[in-house]
DNA sequence: ATCAAAACAATCAAATTCGATCAAATATAA
DNA sequence: TTATATTTGATCGAATTTGATTGTTTTGAT
C-alpha cells in the first residue's frame, strides 16, 4: 500500500469520525503507528487535517469563498436554507444574474427544476453545475480567471455585465451590518456584485446569521443596493426587527 | 500486445481495483514490470492515472468541464502527439490563443511546464486544465455556454475575441484538403476559430491525419489562413508533399 | 509542583522502488 | 534487401519509504 492510497484511507476515516488517534488508525490500515504519524504530518501541512497529540482531527473550516468545495463545511445547512429560499423566488422564464459564492452556489441544486431560465453568471462552479440542465441556458461572463475563487474578474467582466439586463439578481456578501453596510474581502467580488446589481431590477441579497453584524474590511455597498435580504432562522428576531426598521425587507 | 492495448488494459484494471501494485499489473499482462512502469509514466503524464510508489492509483475526478475527454479514444496517441508538437512552439512569456477541440486540448498537459504564459480562450476543459497552475493566467472568453462542446460561442465571444491580441493562435478544425481548405461541422466554432486566427500573429493549424482529405459541409477559410500545420506521422508522404507544393509549411 | 506513561522528533538501517544507461528484439522505411 | 527507429528487457547506482531505536517533550494524575 503506498502514501497516496493511505492518505486517502485516512481521510476517510477522519470523515466517519472526526476524531481518532494513531494507535487507532495504525490498527485499521495495519501499518506501523510511526509511519501513520509521518503521514499525519504531510496531511496537516496541506491543510487536510489538525494535529492533536496521539491522534489527529478534521480540518476547520476555510475561508469563505473555499468553503464550498469542502462539502461538509460549516454552514451549510444554513445555506443550503437560504439556497431554497431564494430559488423559490426564480419564476420560469426568468433572466437572473448569480455571483460567485457559496451561498449563491446553494441555489443551483433547487434552481434545477424550476423551468427555463437564463442565467448570467461569473462562476464557473455555477456554469459546472447547471451543465447537464437542457432548460437552463447559462452566459457566462469573460474576463480574467480568478483561480482561488473560480470565477471571472476584471475590468472586462464589468463591462460585460454592463451590456446585459436582468429581472433578478442574487448575490452574496463576506459581511452585513447596519453601521457599515455591505462588506466585503476583495474589491474584486465587490464590484462584480455592484455591477450585476446596477442591471437587475430586484436584487436579493443572501446571508448567512453568521455574517450578519460583522463587518469584513472593504466597504463596497449601502444597505439601499438590494431589496430583499434572504436570510436564516437563526437571526435573532431582534436583529431581524432592526433591519425591517430600516426598510429592509427580510425573507427567511 | 502492443503499447496502446496495454494502456487500455492497465486502465481498465485500475477500474476494478482502485490501487493497483506494478507487479500485479506486470502479473496480470504478462509484461516486465518494467515495460509496465514505463507504460504507467506515460499514463500518468497524460493525466489519467496518478502514480504511486510501487504502483498507480485511479486518477481523481476532475471539474464536470472535462467530461469529454475521451480517455482510451481512437485516435488519442495521434492527438497526444501533435499536442507535443504544438506545446514545442510555444515559449515562456508568450500570450496564446487556444481554441475548443479535443486536439487543441492535448496540448494542455504539455503546456503545465513550458512556464509563465497568458492564455486566452473559449474552452472550459481548458480552463480547467490550468485551474491549478500558478503560472498560467487564463483570460476565458465570455459569452453563451455552448454545453455540448463546454464552450463559449455567440456573438459576444466574437466581439471579446476582436478586443484581444496574441503571438499565436493554435486551432483544431474538422476537415482540411486542398480542394476545400478548412472545413467545419457548425457555423459557431468556425467562426469562433476565424476571429482567433484574425487577432494572432503566427497561427498554427492542428489536424490529426485521419481529417486531412477529408471534408466536413461548411468550408470556412482558405489555407492561407494558418502560417503552419502541425500533424502526425502517419500523414503520407505523398499528401505532406501536396501540401508543402501548395506553400503550406507542414510539422510532423 | 512532581512523577510516570505516552507521544513526539531525530537519527539510523533495511528493503523496495526508481531512473539512467545499455543491449537485444522487433517494427518501419528506403 | 539493408538501414534506421522504436520497443522491450536487464543491470546498477541513487533515491524513497518503512520500521526500529534513542532521547526529549507533553499529558494527566497524584
Amino acid at each position: 500500500m503506498g502514501l497516496p492510497e493511505r492518505k486517502q484511507k485516512i481521510l476517510k476515516l477522519l470523515d466517519q469520525h472526526d476524531n481518532r488517534d494513531v494507535q487507532e488508525i495504525a490498527d485499521a490500515l495495519g501499518i506501523s503507528a510511526i509511519t501513520i504519524r509521518r503521514d499525519l504530518q504531510q496531511l496537516a501541512e496541506e491543510g487536510l487535517l489538525v494535529r492533536t497529540h496521539g491522534g489527529a482531527m478534521k480540518a476547520p473550516a476555510l475561508h469563505p469563498f473555499t468553503a464550498f468545495v469542502d462539502k461538509a463545511g460549516v454552514g451549510q445547512e444554513r445555506k443550503q436554507h437560504i439556497g431554497k429560499l431564494a430559488a423559490a423566488q426564480v419564476k420560469p422564464g426568468d433572466t437572473i444574474f448569480l455571483d460567485c459564492g457559496s451561498t449563491v452556489f446553494a441555489m443551483c441544486q433547487h434552481l434545477r427544476k424550476t423551468g427555463p431560465l437564463r442565467v448570467i453568471t461569473n462562476s464557473l462552479p455555477v456554469v459546472a453545475a447547471f451543465m447537464d440542465c437542457d432548460q437552463i441556458t447559462v452566459n457566462l461572463i469573460g474576463g480574467e480567471v480568478d483561480k482561488e475563487r473560480k470565477a471571472m474578474h476584471g475590468q472586462r467582466a464589468l463591462q460585460h455585465i454592463d451590456s446585459y439586463h436582468g429581472m433578478k439578481a442574487f448575490i452574496g456578501t463576506d459581511g452585513l451590518s447596519l453601521r457599515n453596510g455591505l462588506t466585503a474581502f476583495s474589491e474584486k467580488e465587490a464590484s462584480i456584485s455592484k455591477a450585476m446589481a446596477a442591471q437587475a431590477d430586484i436584487v436579493y441579497l443572501l446571508c448567512d446569521s453568521g455574517k450578519i453584524g460583522k463587518d469584513s474590511y472593504l466597504k463596497y455597498a449601502p444597505l439601499t443596493m438590494f431589496d430583499h435580504l434572504i436570510t436564516d432562522r437563526q437571526l435573532p428576531t431582534s436583529t431581524a426587527a432592526q433591519f425591517k426598521a430600516k426598510g429592509v425587507s427580510v425573507i427567511s
